[in-house]
DNA sequence: ATACTTATTGCAAATGATAAGCATTAGTGA
DNA sequence: TCACTAATGCTTATCATTTGCAATAAGTAT
């Protein structure tokens, strides 16, 4: 099912079957999010896109990474309430932590899912598609400081 | 840890405590909460809440939901993109469901941060003090319909 | 009960993230 | 290269949430 990342040609492809067009933009959007390895959110996206495409515009950036999205080439994380961060589909299925205290955000590689697949599918019956799961608390270094 | 649902003197006790007042609006807005079942929104609140208490302003839902969820008396979900939902502090945890196709929102009960907290502290040194697990997919319901 | 302090409210106006309308530009297939 | 129409850029709207400020009203001491 998860595709490795994918190279330009690769996803001029992926955009090309779905009748949808390879773009300058497009590509530049996603290379971002693939290179940030952080989560991008769509304004941080658009700052970094602007140094090398000057005329891009926010609503593009929208527009893109609904696309993206629709594809299945990018994820969309809800980590905090006020906007959305991106990310590559990862092949590898992970979590994310959020540290109350400093506010970075630890990966958590653990096919989750897996597990919740089947204990939910005990209780109710359901068809899950996707899973995540959103987690905070105080990192090491954070715990330390509060002692 | 979880303290049974408070009644109106706890409220007031737990307020207090905190140097806050006791007003009618929140009294009113956590009574809401608690009876909304399903997980209400601020503007659903709003409105439920104008019925009893009609010049009440929107501000002082969205005010009031912040200092209960400080308080710890009620959870912030995040549903879907755009609004947030609030339900009382469940001392039983439980995460939800929400069917692609239908939009309706089913919990499931289960220990689940149990689970995750162990496997999380074997990789990193996390002290998690929240997990909320969203999962979506198609419902017994949808499921059948799209055959 | 009365007066006093200051958290809380209501209202209006401001933000901030995301979406939409529309004329213009540019992929793509013939 | 030409025609077709998706995609872009710009501007303006929308929607949820927040904030400033003067008017109220909890708590608390008198």
């Amino acid at each position: 099912m998860g595709s490795k990342a994918s190279s330009k040609e690769d996803t001029r492809q992926i955009l090309g079957a779905s009748g949808l067009r390879f773009t300058r933009q497009r590509a530049l959007i996603l290379e971002i999010i693939r290179r940030g390895q952080g989560h991008l959110d769509a304004d941080e996206v658009y700052r970094q896109a602007r140094k090398k495409e000057p005329r891009l515009s926010l609503s593009t950036v929208y527009r893109s990474l609904h696309k993206l999205k629709e594809l299945g080439l990018v994820d969309e994380l809800h980590f905090d309430e006020t906007h959305h961060h991106y990310e590559v589909k990862p092949a590898l299925e992970h979590h994310h932590l959020m540290c109350l205290s400093c506010g970075r955000v630890i990966e958590f590689d653990y096919p989750l899912s897996r597990y919740v697949k089947r204990k939910v599918n005990e209780a109710k019956d359901f068809d899950i598609i996707k899973a995540e799961v959103r987690m905070s608390g105080y990192c090491a270094e954070c715990q330390k400081e509060r002692q």
